[in-house]
DNA sequence: GCCCAGGTGAAGC
DNA sequence: GCTTCACATGGG
């Protein structure tokens, strides 16, 4: 039974907030609607009192990809009651109930946080656009319907090997140019299997991505957490340092390693979802 | 002009 | 170990 749209029924879902929260760099919000490609499927969504709207381009045969990707199966609920129960944590949770963590692509999101390094989130959608403009694959059907349409599916490891850097330094991500074309080509190549990682514990995967020129701790986090749903991962960027500053360590200055064991003991064993509450948080307050 | 941005790696104590 | 710095580019 293939059809073009579906209502995924689900509660406590805040799809805007989700979308726009420095997880994904390119969903576009067109009236009351997000737009955005998952794989090579152009999808819009829409928030309904009864849950979450889905519409298709070209009919699809399930919408398990869909389910995985806005991870709608998983008991928020039950996740939100394993954060400590203190101060800055319930004010980040009433700040933004139903924001979510979304389930990515590995080479998508490994690669749109290898340009994100002393990106502002606005400038990081921009050079994440440039490239699939420049570099990705056209999608599957033409959009037409609801101009403006996003182009392109994300380039693929393949294509991005066979460029050369001064064609990605066109795309205006200066010195992140050299490490993504080198991550591409060893992923191309086989010498790095980002589908092995799902076989590894949290520590060996993080050790893995970190063998990757241009990937840190943080960045490192960010794709195990987005992409691999490794909920202990707690990536700790200039907010997050900020913001585990001011509210756990007023009195005294904590360095980012020393900020980074509290996490792991304090936030418990859903810290990625506790540290995206304290993100958004931190970048919505006053 | 200046400072900062979902950092990283190398070099300096 | 910890601190400092260069690295491209653009927004505020």
């Amino acid at each position: 039974m293939a059809a073009t749209e579906i209502l995924l029924p689900v509660r406590d879902y805040d799809l805007a907030a989700t979308l726009d929260s420095g997880q994904v760099f390119r969903w576009r919000q067109i009236e009351e609607s997000w737009q955005g490609v998952i794989g090579k499927q152009f999808v819009c969504l829409t928030q309904t009192s009864q849950g979450i709207h889905a519409t298709t381009t070209t009919p699809v045969e399930g919408w398990d990809w869909l389910r995985r990707f806005l991870q709608t199966e998983i008991d928020l609920a039950a996740i939100l009651k394993t954060f400590p129960d203190d101060e800055p944590m319930r004010r980040a949770v009433a700040s933004c109930r139903g924001l979510r963590l979304l389930r990515q692509d590995p080479w998508e999101c490994l690669a749109s946080f290898m340009l994100s390094s002393t990106k502002q989130i606005v400038q990081i959608r921009q050079i994440v656009a440039r490239l699939c403009e420049c570099h990705g694959e056209p999608l599957n059907g033409a959009p037409g319907v609801t101009p403006p349409a996003i182009p392109n599916c994300f380039p693929t490891p393949r294509r991005l090997a066979a460029a050369t850097e001064q064609e990605l330094r066109e795309c205006k991500m200066g010195f992140r140019a050299p490490n993504l074309l080198a991550a591409a080509r060893q992923i191309a190549a086989g010498t790095f299997d980002l589908e092995r990682i799902r076989s590894l514990d949290y520590a060996a995967a993080r050790g893995e991505l970190m063998t990757l020129r241009g990937v840190g701790g943080k960045i490192a986090d960010c794709v195990l957490l987005f992409a691999y749903g490794f909920d202990a991962a707690f990536p700790v960027d200039v907010w997050i340092e900020r913001a585990l500053q001011e509210l756990y360590f007023p009195r005294r200055r904590a360095s980012g390693k020393r900020l980074r064991q509290f996490a792991a003991t304090h936030f418990g064993p859903h810290a990625g979802y506790a540290q995206q509450y304290l993100f958004h948080y931190m970048r919505t307050k006053s």
